[in-house]
DNA sequence: AGTCTCAATGTCAACGTAGACATTACGAAT
DNA sequence: ATTCGTAATGTCTACGTTGACATTGAGACT
């Protein structure tokens, strides 16, 4: 059903117009054109002063007919070679997280005339040096990054050059970066707490792979509250998902079949809760169900989620960019973005009668 | 609870390390310490034959001690200030659609080499053009778009220029381009046929604003389809969303409160679906439902959606970007990505006994 | 009138790279 | 031994821009 259609307009006159590309009006073009050097284009264009109103129109009006565009190429290059890129380096892009973190830093680098620069790895750890070595022959400014790789080392050069590096969702590892993260195990524990005060004790952790920084740091508050509790093996509720291995929704099932099944469980991330609602289906009541990171139609759904501003962490490191560009020296922050739990109804459900 | 932590590492070492923006190496740098001329290592790093191996040896050994790192933007320049960066302009960053059409964009771009820019207009007509030049500015090598402005003319220059232009999702207006898009009027017709077949006649259309010309495409399909079974005025369960209007979720709402309620309820888009979602609660018996786009956990919840691979929107448009870069002339294409109806159960929903 | 000031404009060079072209030298072919 | 081919290397320049500095001229002040 795929097809391809032609639109009407004259064909010949397109090809004649494609065909003469034109190339694109220089400085001193402009000022052939309006009679005066180079320079004094120049000053006209960055609104420099000391050009008087007589010789600034002529030049507008040179500029304009030949549709003359400021060369930023040659204009970074004057300048030592310093462009106004910031790039955003993610593992899977099809995670919708990453694209709304993409969007805070989208809007805050542009408040500051910068733009940012899309690129992946595909989670793909050999790639990410590959990427970042490339984004920085384009002499990006700085770097914002999800690390994949197991060692961003091969940065240090590069940071002691000066350029910006800030790590978001998990620290770099032997580089020294700023960064940017969610506080997850404690809003992990906070959570299971509330379980266990609610007179849970077999509680479950479900996750998909993806972030092993954050997923590590959640099962560690999750392990925490249980051991607060006196649950020192949790290990039979624990599915972490591997490659190759059941995936979220398996595990849920496989979970729900054991013969004491969990009351609760806990999601890692988003993926983890997709896979528990798929596993549930419509029997909601079946159990308590806590997710990290909140989803569409979580709220229509009514589950409780560990949520916060996915927008405010990409805001959070570009501002931090920002201020590295502009000078700010000093050890390397670590900032935390809040988290809050959101009672929807499934994080509530008491201890089921039956237990 | 959003806080600023300072790691350990010896903060003394650092601020020197730091404040010594050692400049970057250049090809004669290299060729200096190398003690060659600066030619030379350019032909080493562009491996363009005609060196002995024991030179190449000697500047490799050069370039890495002195971490030289080839400056594209000099590069560029030489080379007639043509980038390898396209570039993606987005209205709403929010919207995960973009993001899956994005990552299909940067995908493909990355196979040949290009690097995706993304940029937004925040749906803000005016400062689509403003955006565009400054990409342009940026001598990107291509525009990918959303169209949002009512009115692309002030790129035919830059078309003349020979910039390819590749609209997605709807076409340009007062602009020859090339453009991808849904098959939206006949995927709706279908749909609402197929309602129409299982007996009903009381069939909604709710949409969110955003995409006038999706929507409205979808709009007519709607009303083809109902003027076909005879039903000419369809307008008591159209529902627009407008700014300042009522929400989907609220038109919805309003639908089922009428005293003679539709049976079946097509959404325009995911938006639009997540809005009759929320509005229905648990109720997906109370009548039939298709939405247009897929979005997540449809499945979960069987719904039947109109569905199509929002990244084969942006693989397809990245290759037509690649083909113009690489000299296809002739007339603007548009391009037609296939839809499927997905029956999961809440489209097939019989008319409600009580008709 | 002579000197000074400063606005308006121009000239030159360099940012880092790579094509065009020049030069060198060494082994092969005559 | 001389010529030739060519591999290896170098020199020069332009890409488009803008800082540093130079020049011009007109009005202000003594």
């Amino acid at each position: 059903m795929t097809s391809q259609t032609e639109l009407q307009p004259a064909p010949e006159r397109l090809q004649v117009t494609t065909l003469q590309p034109q190339s694109r009006a220089t400085l001193a073009d402009v000022g052939r054109l309006a009679g005066v050097s180079s320079k004094t284009v120049s000053r006209v264009v960055l609104d420099s002063g000391n050009v008087s109103k007589d010789t600034r129109d002529k030049v507008l009006a040179a500029a304009r007919s030949l549709r003359f565009r400021p060369n930023h190429l040659a204009r970074n290059l004057r300048h030592g070679s310093v462009t106004n890129t910031v790039a955003f380096i993610i593992g899977d892009l099809t995670n919708p997280f990453y694209f709304l973190v993409a969007a805070g830093i989208e809007r805050e680098l542009a408040r500051h005339g910068l733009m940012m620069i899309l690129a992946a790895t595909d989670d793909d750890p050999a790639s990410e040096e590959r990427v970042v070595q490339n984004l920085l022959d384009q002499r990006v400014r700085a770097l914002l990054m999800v690390p994949i790789a197991a060692d961003q080392g091969y940065l240090e050069g590069e940071r002691q050059l000066g350029t910006p590096v800030v790590c978001i969702d998990r620290p770099a590892r032997n580089l020294i970066a700023d960064s940017v993260v969610l506080g997850s195990f404690e809003a992990t524990a906070e959570a299971v707490r509330g379980l266990i005060r609610a007179g849970h004790r077999r509680i479950a952790f479900v996750c998909s792979p993806a972030a092993l920084y954050t997923h590590q740091e959640r099962l560690r508050g999750y392990r925490q509250a249980l051991r607060e509790a006196g649950v020192l093996d949790s290990s039979p509720w624990e599915r972490l998902e591997n490659p190759g291995g059941p995936t979220a929704e398996e595990s849920v099932r496989d979970l729900l079949a054991m013969s004491e099944p969990p009351t609760a469980i806990i999601a890692g991330n988003n993926h983890a809760s997709l896979g528990v609602v798929r596993a549930l289906g419509n029997h909601f009541d079946r159990l308590a169900f806590i997710g990290f990171d909140d989803f569409e139609l979580a709220d229509a759904l009514g589950i409780s989620v560990i949520a916060y501003d996915p927008a405010e962490l990409g805001r959070r490191a570009a501002q931090l960019v920002i201020a590295r560009l502009n000078d700010l020296i000093g050890p390397p922050q670590q900032i935390e973005i809040a988290t809050h739990l959101i009672h929807r109804g499934s994080g509530e459900l008491l201890v089921p009668r039956d237990q």
